[in-house]
DNA sequence: AATGAATGAGGTTTCATTCAT
DNA sequence: AATGAATGAAACCTCATTCAT
């Protein structure tokens, strides 16, 4: 029992470390993260970092990963609705679509694709670890659903996987683009706006001819 | 002449501490690039970098402007081919689409992406500042073909700029995916699928009804 | 005991810094005196001596306090001496007069002074600092003696504060004279000679009519 | 007619150089003092501050020497007063003490000591320059004024030099403690007590017995 | 295992000084 | 002769990292 809480209490400081790397990175970029500021943010001592880690470059790494995995568990909770799409299809896409949205642009997902990115010449694995856990899940998750609607005549015949990236992007760019890449306020109106007029040209293009949800009947 | 001769030697060399300002930085991201390395590679001294540029978040902030100025230039010139589309509206979207693809990701535009992205934390203006010069005149000018083309009967009556939007989100964002963020190559027959999938996907749901671009005929 | 030993060990390293910087303060001049030159001195890294003193100006003010300290404590234990003159009143002033010179004229002292007034302008407090701990305390605890010879009626009646004003002056500024401002070694005979011929000005005028000391018995 | 006038235009830029590098090495001191700043002050550029006085050293050195020179011309106007003392000797002295102390802590003389004894350890020589033009000049002629006192029987037999180096001292000792050398204002009323004071103290010591300036009459 | 203290290396910046014009 | 532009050297400071405790 001791040894059990001796250890949990190690992890759990790791993990500490690695949640207070997060946002110390998220806040001021990795060169400006200084490795005191960590420990500060952590309530430990420096060596201490150093003892679970080792270097900092192991602890951005690890760092980002965890974070990664958190943004991803997330993500696919997210794709899930789509198992039981209902009756109206556009009402569930642009639900599925809204909530991604949200999730897309929350301050630790949109750090994380910041990190991942600025410092890509730094970490080039890391752009593979992240987009793997987050992007690529979740358009393989998509093109998931969009077989089986597909296959269940709600969707034309189309290639899945080209189909979720094309929804993907129809949604995640327009939110760049009007977010300025996350650095102003999007309103919770205006991103309820960008899904549905995403859905509606994704429905238009892809929607199976003659479908309900098709826009011109 | 002298006088001419004179400035534009000044002149010049302020563009070429820029210029390699832009290369360094693009090389090593803001933080590890030093100023030594900036004016090693304009074959200056670096006390004359400073004179020219005062600190680093300044030559910073110009070599952005400038490349973001270059760039703009580019994707301009890419996109007025619009404006005489001639008969075959696909055709003309596709060539369009894959030139604007080409751009977008060299490695200038990448790295200017990049490091906005990037720094965007310490440097929170640049991202006006580029995207203004990229993204955002990008898309009036395509939102402005597209006014023309639904007036004209070859696009069905839509938000333009919506329809910009997402005309350029279903070309950078499959293109992103695949590229990893630009870290792997694309081959220019991928690049050139994606183009047509994309401009697939968009004139299904913008063609007008009718017309000889639809998919259907 | 190890507690001890070891802020000990911290203490001692801080005022060894301190000793250190105002040594090559006084060796170099404020603006020439390096960081590293001052560590090497203590014997220690540059960034200790940041960690410690925190900056170069503040470095300089805690080495200049420190030493002002030392030359103040010398001092009082001089001016101590004043107060059971005994029997011969010249002599006694004589001797605390060729003491005071000594003192006034060493190393510490006079680098102390040079440094105060040549960085007066940077560093304004400073001279506060430095003048209430030397000469203002001095000329205060010599006005307290001369209060008490006053009224002993061993010297006339006077103001006990401009008496010492005056006194001090009759012996500094001829000492700064001849050694020219401390850059010329001054013969201890010849100090000698300046702390006889300003204690029988200072009698001559100051000495109570009729009294013993008074130079034309 | 035209060479004089180039060659006086060269020599006034050279003496409009001197007087603004006095100017600004007393406000900033030798080390904060810039050459480009010197130069601006002059109005001219900073190769023409160079064309003509070399390098900054010599630039100090000859700016010091041109200060000192004319301190020193005041100096003497005012020493020249002892020259016919009139029937009242302590008025004479009095008058000449207070006009003294106004020169002595003009702010030109004062800056003139503390770039002196500043740089005493870098410019050693220079301490001997500025002290024989002004300290030692004025020592010596207020000593030959003192003799001829002497000899005249207006004051007692004494070693005329040690006797204007305590009068000086009297005077210049007491006004540095009260200005705090210089960094407070002193109201004239104060400096004409202050030399009211050493003149008192002076003539108890130094005035012929029995004659007028006496005290005790 | 965890910490306070210390270090080696490197970065930005400034300044006196010198060419071409 | 006078100037705008450029340079070489060096200073202050910070940070990731490692010992003793």
């Amino acid at each position: 029992m001791r040894e059990t809480t001796v250890s949990r209490g190690r992890i759990d400081k790791r993990e500490a470390i690695l949640a207070a790397a997060f946002t110390v990175f998220a806040r001021q970029g990795y060169a400006r993260a200084g490795v005191q500021e960590i420990a500060d943010e952590a309530g430990v001592a420096k060596p201490t970092v150093y003892s679970h880690l080792h270097d900092k470059e192991n602890l951005f790494r690890h760092a980002m990963a965890a974070a990664a995995d958190e943004v991803a568990a997330e993500n696919l909770a997210i794709v899930d609705r789509l198992r039981d799409p209902g009756d109206d299809l556009r009402a569930a896409l642009e639900d599925v679509a809204f909530r991604m949205l949200r999730v897309c642009c929350d301050e630790r997902s949109r750090a994380l694709r910041r990190l991942t990115f600025g410092q890509v010449g730094q970490f080039p694995e890391l752009l593979d670890t992240v987009q793997e856990r987050t992007s690529c899940q979740i358009a393989e998750a998509v093109a998931d659903r969009f077989a089986r609607l597909s296959l269940a005549g709600r969707l034309r015949s189309c290639d899945p996987a080209r189909a979720a990236e094309q929804f993907l992007a129809l949604l995640t760019g327009p939110l760049d683009a009007r977010s300025r890449l996350g650095t102003r306020k999007v309103a919770a109106a205006e991103t309820r706006a960008i899904a549905a007029a995403g859905v509606d040209t994704f429905l238009r293009a892809y929607a199976a001819p003659g479908a309900a949800e098709s826009p011109d009947t």
